[in-house]
DNA sequence: CTCCCCGATGAGAGCGGTCTCATTGGCTCA
DNA sequence: TGAGCCAATGAGACCGCTCTCATCGGGGAG
């Protein structure tokens, strides 16, 4: 039995006899034989594995967009290849050059907009790319509307009488996904003539002491807003325990609204209204998006998903 | 010039005068060449990755290890790739088999409990692997005591006079961690002539509503514990979710103590009570033990972080 | 019964680096 | 001035698998 037989064995049984591939697999067994990737990604061409830069894992929604890919890859045989640049665009363009010269068969990123020299490197790297959380013309990209979900927590605020809305958001470098929330969040504010002043935007980390400090941030203003909109849900529920331990109620002395409806936001007191996000969609429509590209299927441009607001006790009435 | 030379320049730049090294460099940057890894990998039988497996992405403990294992490989010029088994040491079997043929330079496990099969496969593996949260002593080992958690949680209790406490574990099938903090915790109880039953241990997810049922579970018990232990904050912060809902007042009727020292152990009302875990320090060390390792440096067989607890306001003397 | 065709297998050339060993050339030292 | 030595470079095997192409052999059609 030659080496060819035997490797075809491996990569395309359908072309052995019954008999021949049996004598093949007893033999792989026999011996504990393992196929060495790196041989056979050097002459097939394809390594196997899949990149993927996110801002951090520390944030649990990127935590469990990475976990449902991996999951989703781990099934079709893919690896996961991980890297983290913490919002800054030149770590960003780092893990990525570093990435594609390991050889990934394909590159996942979160977001749209970056330097134009990371873009010209992403268009000459000869590896597909996929963008994620935001969409773009020129790459295959899987998300949702940003802006829409800004808007839907700033519109229910608005319909209940806000005008003065204070927005904590999350790291803004690097982060077109928080821009475009704030965006949306003015939009709804100038449809009623209103506006978002920036002095009413807190840059904050993501987290419940992020959310915190934003709102101590905010209440200390001279004119404080009568509501606030949590750049996610971990900022809100931040921000009201702050509200709390100043003594302000939630709704009624301050309304609260978060972005990304986590399991968190049936915890607070009182529950939190948000805006539900596709987070964990976004990591299994990825890695199916994936699987069909490296198959060689079709698969669409553009993948985008809904957002909803799911309204609970953290928001009323403005009192007049 | 030859190849060799050209080579030379990226491996071993020391070895080349510095014309000909910096020919080569302008030569390179000019052609924008890239040094193809799985060639790379094949011919030096090193590439450049390490491989982690962990239960999940999703328990933000894990995540945060992760995350800081990932930062501190890439500081080394090492990619991190990852996988997870949901607790299942049949899944995890599968991802080491994956990620061993894949051709990473080490392995990082969690915990050091697992089928005798899967143990001959790292010791046949060729690879160095690196167990953490747990301690071994055939492999390289950077953890805690988990049973010291567990102790110092359910002795803190018993000092207060609790002698029935309830214990919120998370999965245990495939969790030697979880394991060890009941043995711990049964451990206080018995100094003083009580004992963990296993009825008042329930086992839950790792996360707010894992809590919340579990102490529902627990307080509908005909003689309910006067305190809960969680098998990690999360648990815990559900957990007293669940007794305020009951209308439970925590410390007074029921007193609850987490394990992990999470940011939100400080965002609860009342503040919990908790074990701290190095859970970020794991990542970093276990970050620097790999870089050491496959620098051929020596390492230490084994590295124990300190656990401790922190008072707060969640946890009171028991009322007769 | 012979020829042809096609499915199954064998042979061998890469894939793009790394590494060892041989060779070259410039310097030192007698 | 010539032998000897060492640093710098060149040559070529090799890593282990994939893939194309050639070869082999058996069954159906003429």
């Amino acid at each position: 039995m030659s080496r060819a037989t035997a490797a075809r064995a491996l990569t395309h049984p359908h072309l052995l006899k019954a008999d021949t591939l049996s004598a093949v697999t007893t033999a792989i067994n026999s011996l504990g034989y393992v196929a060495d990737a790196s041989a056979r990604a050097l002459a097939s061409g394809r390594s196997g594995m899949v990149g993927a830069v996110v801002p951090t894992l520390e944030n649990a929604g990127f935590a469990r967009a990475i976990h449902r890919l991996q999951t989703g890859l781990a099934e079709g045989g893919l690896q996961l290849v991980v890297a983290t640049h913490e919002y800054s665009s030149r770590m960003e363009l780092q893990a990525i050059r570093s990435l594609l010269s390991r050889g990934i068969d394909a590159l996942v990123l979160v977001g749209a907009e970056r330097p134009p020299d990371t873009w010209s490197l992403l268009r000459g790297g000869g590896v597909p790319v996929i963008l994620t959380y935001a969409f773009h013309t020129e790459f295959d990209s899987i998300g949702f509307d940003n802006a829409r979900a800004g808007y839907l927590a700033a519109r229910h605020l608005v319909e209940r009488g806000h005008t003065r809305i204070g927005f904590i958001s999350g790291p803004l470098s690097c982060n077109d996904r928080m821009s475009q929330r704030i965006k949306g969040a003015a939009k709804a504010l100038a449809e009623v003539g209103q506006s978002l002043p920036r002095a009413l935007v807190s840059e904050q980390a993501f987290s419940l002491t992020g959310g915190k400090q934003g709102a101590d941030a905010l209440m200390a203003l001279a004119s404080p807003p009568t509501a606030i909109i949590g750049g996610n849900d971990m900022i809100a529920a931040g921000a009201m325990h702050a509200l709390t331990a100043r003594g302000l109620r939630v709704p009624e002395d301050v309304s609260v609204v978060g972005i990304e409806n986590m399991e968190i936001a049936t915890f607070t007191n009182p529950p939190l209204t948000s805006v539900q996000l596709p987070t964990a969609e976004i990591g299994a429509a990825t890695a199916r998006h994936l699987l069909r590209l490296l198959r060689g299927e079709t698969v669409e441009r553009r993948t985008e998903f809904p957002v909803c607001l799911v309204e609970r006790m953290s928001t009323g009435a403005v009192v007049g």
